[in-house]
DNA sequence: TGGGTGACGACGC
DNA sequence: AGCGTCGCCACCC
């Protein structure tokens, strides 16, 4: 083996390790219409960058700028995403639900997601603006009660943030518990959505942990966003304290086992 | 492969 | 009241 032919393999196995392969298979995907595109989003939080693909939306993420954007892209999915060049289809349906719109049939592509993950975001998925869910309901209501940690950090994995509103997850004192955008930016968001955060915390620590309105029959948790804060409102310490009342669980905040 | 690491929660001061 | 400790469980080297 002479030293030229030595050169050239190791500049081969440089070149297509640290870019020609990548580059190499972005063309492909792009060809196919399958690449990660993406674009710059007006949000609650200001302007965010949003990927999709053909399967749904990938991500969302704050960034200084483009370059950024793509940087982390590529780390956190060993893939490219491209600046998108169009105005794509779902590209409306991401503007409306950033708008803070309920988008139900926007398609989100979790396929990076483990199954668990998926389950937690799933799932989280379902909590409407206005509402708040302890951790530990959301481990709950997956059927793992146990893994109420696992489920912080399967939020913190969240791809798209705001999309899926991990913000609507909050520790069982009802304190905000963190964000990827920072802490106070989730009591923001909530607060912004309608929930007072502050009142309901200091009626947990005088260990009013239920909420009910014998008007319609039932009792919730007290970020169920159903919850009417007047006159009629009765504070409970515990879901048998609601019972005896004869009260009915939510059946949308689901403030007790199954 | 097994021990380290968290967007948690209960409990003890 | 707010902190430290420990158990918990999925995931990652």
């Amino acid at each position: 083996m002479t030293e030229r032919s030595n050169r050239c393999i190791e500049e081969y196995r440089t070149q297509t390790r640290r870019t020609a392969a990548p580059d190499f298979a972005a063309k492909c995907l792009d060809r196919l219409g399958l690449a990660d595109r993406y674009l710059a989003i007006e949000s609650a939080i200001g302007p965010v960058y949003v990927a999709w693909n053909p399967v749904g939306v990938s991500a969302v993420r704050q960034a200084s700028d483009s370059e950024a954007f793509e940087r982390w892209f590529r780390k956190r999915f060993a893939r490219r995403a491209l600046p998108a060049t169009g105005e794509a289809p779902i590209v409306e349906s991401v503007r409306r639900a950033l708008a803070g719109e309920s988008v139900p049939e926007l398609a989100i592509d979790l396929r990076d997601c483990t199954p668990f993950e998926a389950d937690v975001l799933r799932k989280a998925r379902e909590i409407g603006r206005g509402h708040a869910r302890p951790y530990a309901w959301l481990a709950r209501e997956i059927n793992r009660p146990r893994a109420v940690r696992a489920v912080g950090s399967a939020l913190a994995n969240n791809p798209v943030p705001l999309l899926i509103p991990c913000h609507r997850v909050v520790r069982s004192d009802y304190s905000s518990g963190e964000y990827v955008f920072g802490s106070d930016v989730k009591r923001k968001l909530l607060e912004r959505e309608g929930l007072d955060l502050p009142a309901i915390t200091d009626l947990v620590r005088h260990g009013y942990h239920y909420l009910g309105q014998p008007d319609d029959g039932c009792f919730c948790l007290p970020t169920c966003g159903n919850v009417i804060h007047d006159e009629h409102l009765v504070r409970f310490h515990s879901v048998d304290e609601a019972i005896a009342q004869g009260l009915e669980p939510c059946t949308t905040c689901r403030p007790m086992a199954a």
